[in-house]
DNA sequence: TGACCATATGTGCACATGAACATATAATTT
DNA sequence: AAATTATATGTTCATGTGCACATATGGTCA
């Protein structure tokens, strides 16, 4: 129910609906849970059902008519509860990674480009999290809240960001020129033969 | 695929039986990419239905017969090929951050038992990473993979450990009593009431 | 006028995930 | 002798995930 759990925490900043939530989901609190447009659908009907939730139908001129849910009573009480549960430390799942790890058996070439991307991205949002946080003095334990968190997500870019550029390094024809099992570099990046 | 390939990397470190992976995935290679036993088992029969590994079984003594797989030429080319293209960056998905981003709903009390707890993990994995990565003097290809993947584990391990640290000192019944919504603490953070 | 876009809510389907269950052998411990 | 543990390979089932599809309204732009 950890969706539901997100789902809960972010109307509790203030009614809305699927919609809503779907946008909010591809902004700030997606940063810490993914969802997309047709789970949040299918959880919201979940929650209404389990009563954590609340649901009002608003008829719009020009549109389709929207469904605005709010947390109940229930629902704060079950968001209350599931702070004191243990949270499971997320396994990490990250390709690229494999891919490092059986570095000797890849295109290593096309590993850098991506690296490069990768960094690219990373300094892009540290950019942006950096911009957002220095601008954040919290006055409120919901402010707090959002820099604490807004703190990781910083240091996790930041540090991803570094450690491209000293992967990239440690990549380089230079780098990799010391090795002994880099035969013909660079054509062993671009073409490899089997046996 | 992803599981695929990171098993097709395994087993290019050398043949293996499916008993073997679902420890190799408790130990190294699953800290990039996390896989129970029963999804290795369905997973070394897809593999080999495409035929990127082979099947031996090793009749044993005293023990169950064992099925050692290996990667065939084909599985070399596919891990290849997979190296071209781009790695989808992970989506975070975090319950704790998700508590936290909604700080002001939660039980402040056990967040705080819950960091403590999770700040001693990453310390411990910190200090098994370091002692590893001081001991590393990569000289080939696979070697510096291995430790350039150990690297960004231990920049990880180390960022949230501060950020723990950090986190609870933010927390703390001292840093509180500035904000303005924290009305009657510490009584607040264990009994909740309703409107 | 016709195509496309933004809003808005949903369903269908294929696949992934992981806990629990199932089975079998033999050594070790009580 | 019985229970437990370690080895070893699977299956079953409930649930989660996410892409693609479906439907409906009305505005904008060529």
């Amino acid at each position: 129910m950890a969706l539901g759990n997100a789902i809960l925490v972010s109307l509790s900043d203030g009614a809305m609906s699927g919609y809503d939530l779907a946008k909010h989901f591809d902004e700030s609190i997606g940063f810490f849970w993914r969802a997309t447009h047709s789970q949040i659908y299918r959880e919201l009907l979940k929650l209404k059902t389990r009563g954590l939730i609340s649901a009002e139908e608003i008829h719009q001129r020009g549109k389709p008519n929207r469904i605005i849910y709010s947390v109940t009573d229930a629902g704060r009480e079950a968001l209350l509860a599931w702070s004191r549960q243990p949270s499971a430390p997320d396994p990490v799942k990250d390709d690229f990674l494999v891919k490092l790890y059986g570095l000797e058996h890849m295109d290593i070439e096309t590993l850098r480009e991506h690296l490069t991307q990768r960094m690219e991205g990373h300094r892009d949002r540290l950019a942006k999290f950096t911009a957002i946080a220095d601008n954040m003095k919290p006055q409120s334990l919901r402010e707090l809240g959002r820099l604490r968190s807004l703190q990781i997500g910083l240091r996790y870019e930041r540090e991803w960001a570094q450690w491209c550029e000293e992967t990239l390094a440690a990549l380089s024809p230079d780098a990799l020129a010391d090795l002994t099992d880099v035969v013909d570099f660079p054509a062993a990046a671009t073409q490899a033969t089997g046996s």
